[in-house]
DNA sequence: TCTATCATCGAACACTTGTTCGAAGAGTCT
DNA sequence: AGACTCTTCGAACAAGTGTTCGATGATAGA
């Protein structure tokens, strides 16, 4: 519903994107050739590559368009609130939420990272950055705020992040706790380890199941 | 020192195990070509047939080996412990210790768990499993003692190895705090976290920097 | 020194890989 | 209808893949 306005070719192009990233997710992106996506996708081997110039790029485009989709959501959802404990949260819903929804996607970004070429990374990279930087302000923040001590905030970050993007290898949607009940968990268990026994005086930290996320649950909105 | 009752055979194997963990953590499986292992090994291509019978068997010893010394040292550790905390405390402090000891097996060990067909992948998974469920039995019961609640077994499970296997992303030993600080920073995080406003009762949560390992620090012992 | 096992090697094989190219189909305008 | 661009395709190529095989050098026990 949101635009009828794509061209043929972006439908068509999304589809690829989509069902490379399901391939990908599955099978890894070495060990995918470009025939198993002709024959994923129903396109002919050369007709691939009307869509993209190479291999490569089509992976690069994968994780361009899901990495780009992840950073714009959260900034449009950390607009306006201004308590970082508030803003952590919501990032982290955020990213679950993202990260369920479109697991093979989220997968291949954080499985592939390293499969592609200097150049294409560096551009990747520098979005990656900036996100890392968002989250690790935002403990910094936090930290100063609550008097937090004896915290490495970089292992804390990455942490955070080890935590959010290891699910690609045990959640099943099918058998675990939903969306929500993953990311209260997560929430509370990060928080009030990252804030010690101050954890109760930070107040808002209510599990509350309100979710601020019914929005669309696709990157790629078709 | 612990025996040179190995035989050429084995000091070579364990030599080309280690060497191809290299590549493979630096190029990932399935981009590195037998090629580029004979020539890191500086063995011919056939020679290397010698020691192994597939490429895939290669990437098995090494897991197979790497994990199987992560179990042994982390049962030994544990042996006459019964405190719950204080064994998931060993077990964390042993594991990111081997890990950072053993970058390039752990990460082939985390990163390329799926490049390993049927087989293979099952005499691993069995290992991994009793691994992953000592480690969920452990939380099991510190939750029963601590009366912890509302936290999802399974997901402070993988959420704990999310933070410790996700490091070989970001992990650098010449500019990061060290194994003994990281663990404690890791320790410190997940408890506190996992426990919740109850960690001060807990007690024995001091960050001392007392390391139970001063133990070998390479898995081949070589 | 002879011999049997261990260890290594070069050369080749069969196969898969990503990519290209020219041609032909489909779609839309005049 | 024709003309023009957008999209798709089959066939082929050069390069690289994992693996095998028979032969040769090294090693150590008799």
């Amino acid at each position: 519903m949101p635009s009828e306005q794509q061209s043929r070719y972006d439908q068509k192009l999304v589809h690829v994107l989509k069902t490379s990233a399901g391939v990908f997710a599955d099978k890894g992106y070495h060990s995918t050739s470009m025939r198993d996506i002709s024959r994923a996708t129903k396109m002919s081997l050369s007709g691939l590559y009307y869509y993209f110039k190479s291999k490569e790029e089509l992976l690069f485009l994968i994780q361009d368009y899901c990495f780009s989709t992840v950073i714009d959501d959260c900034r449009r959802l950390l607009e306006g609130v201004d308590d970082p404990v508030r803003r952590l949260k919501l990032l982290i819903e955020n990213h679950l939420n993202y990260f369920v929804n479109n697991m093979n996607e989220m997968k291949v970004l954080s499985h592939e990272a390293n499969s592609i070429s200097r150049d294409l990374f560096r551009k990747i990279n520098t979005k990656k950055r900036q996100y890392v930087d968002l989250v690790m302000n935002l403990l910094g923040e936090i930290a100063r705020e609550n008097r937090v001590e004896a915290v490495d905030i970089r292992v804390a970050t990455f942490s955070l992040f080890g935590m959010m993007n290891w699910i690609y290898n045990w959640y099943d949607p099918r058998k675990d706790v939903d969306v929500a009940g993953l990311s209260s968990n997560i929430t509370r268990l990060f928080l009030s380890g990252f804030l010690g026994e101050k954890a109760l005086k930070a107040g808002s930290l209510e599990t509350g199941r309100e979710s601020h996320l019914d929005r669309d649950v696709s990157i790629w909105q078709q």
